[in-house]
DNA sequence: TTAATATTTGAAAATCCTGTGAAGATTATG
DNA sequence: CATAATCTTCACAGGATTTTCAAATATTAA
């Protein structure tokens, strides 16, 4: 499974090259330039980890990190400049697991995000599948428990996990296509007009949170908090 | 095993906070904004211990222990925001393990629950006697008997099997192959339709504690008390 | 603005899933 | 060994869900 990596970076000539870097490794990338990007960026996708730059502009490095944390805790990596931001960052008592000091090999900050990435992955896969607050939304995937506005929705097991796997995938657009081989399987044969059906009784069922469920014209639909 | 814990506090910042941190250590996290949610929750899931806050809404922190009491002598961690609540907290007698005084370092908050979880691991080795209330019924594990209104409900091995396998999972939806792999075991083949089979002898020899089991159509069956 | 293309929607048809009773197979018990 | 208890399979009815279809509506591009 493809992973979604966050890099924070003003100085744009870095930024991409860890772009191209990571993409190469076969990560998806999502890019920010100031703190307030990077926060926009990490509500809009699902993001797998963070690599944050310390001197940002509007809001710093810190600051970013302390927000994350409050809604998450994906694992963060920190790229420091300056080796008083390195006493600081460790001073400060952030959550991170990792960090890097400039100037850097872009090939050890990959080395550095697997490594996490792989300590990670089977805590994650207990603990990340829990419970979700989406704006006026809440989703427990064990309990297939769906709530909007507090009060239980009542969805089929497709309708569940075409709402399920829109979540995982928050921000991306997703093909028609791709909700058959991932909730119907490569191997089933069905009209692809079916997942229009299925939005609609989603739509229906979720009330006013179905405005997140925004349709792609031309390409298929989005799930977007905001 | 990963041990699942209940967080009751009604500021969402230091809600989320603890939640990142003992997710960190591998928890499983129930969250709770008030007393009412906090009893919800109790009922709803499988909790093995609990921190809550004196001072939330609806129900106060001191009497939603007294709720738990009266069912489950789990562990229970309080959180006091001010010292003439940490005197109370005393005069109460409330069968609490710890407590801690706001502002706490959430690392030392997660240390306590840490050495009672171990506590209580160690005592219920030896003890070994939890008899678990649900609703109209009552099942003990070690005796493998199980009561539904007071009276005995005689259950044949796979059946009570089954059983302990819904309670010590309740709320969670189990689909019908993890029966099998659980009380079956996965070297044996048998069709999963025995599932179905089983659960109407549940729902037969259970009479009106047979509501808690549910239908997740095309999934499989979940447990639920209410 | 219009033609061409996509999506939404309601309703009907086809399919799938569960609950159940009954009956055969297997295992325990005296 | 015989009998009882338990486990397992099976098949059918009824209900729930999935799938298709076609008309209505919306979007795009020229």
């Amino acid at each position: 499974m493809e992973k979604t990596i966050l890099i924070v970076e003003d100085e744009l000539s870095l930024q991409n090259i860890l772009e191209v870097y990571f993409k190469k490794e076969g990560f998806s990338v999502v890019k920010a330039s100031d703190g307030l990007e990077a926060l926009e960026k990490f509500e809009l996708y699902s993001i797998d980890i963070a690599c944050i730059d310390i001197m940002i502009p509007h809001i710093d490095g810190y600051e970013v990190v302390k927000s994350i944390r409050q809604k998450s805790d994906m694992p963060i990596l920190m790229m420091t400049a300056l080796s008083s931001e390195e006493n600081q960052l460790k001073g400060y008592g952030l959550d991170i697991d990792d960090y890097v000091t400039k100037p850097f090999s872009p090939t050890i900050l990959v080395a550095k995000v697997k490594s996490i990435l792989k300590r990670y992955s089977e805590k994650q896969v207990r603990n990340d599948i829990q419970n979700h607050q989406l704006g006026l939304m809440e989703i427990n995937f064990q309990s297939r428990i769906i709530k909007v506005d507090g009060s239980d929705i009542d969805l089929s097991k497709t309708e569940f996990d075409m709402l399920a796997y829109f979540i995982k995938n928050k921000g991306i657009v997703i093909e028609r296509v791709t909700f058959l081989d991932e909730i119907w399987g490569m191997d089933v044969y069905v009209e692809d007009r079916i997942v229009d059906t299925f939005i609609k009784t989603l739509r229906k069922k979720l009330g006013p949170a179905s405005k997140y469920i925004k349709t792609v014209f031309g390409v298929g639909y989005k799930f977007e908090v905001n």
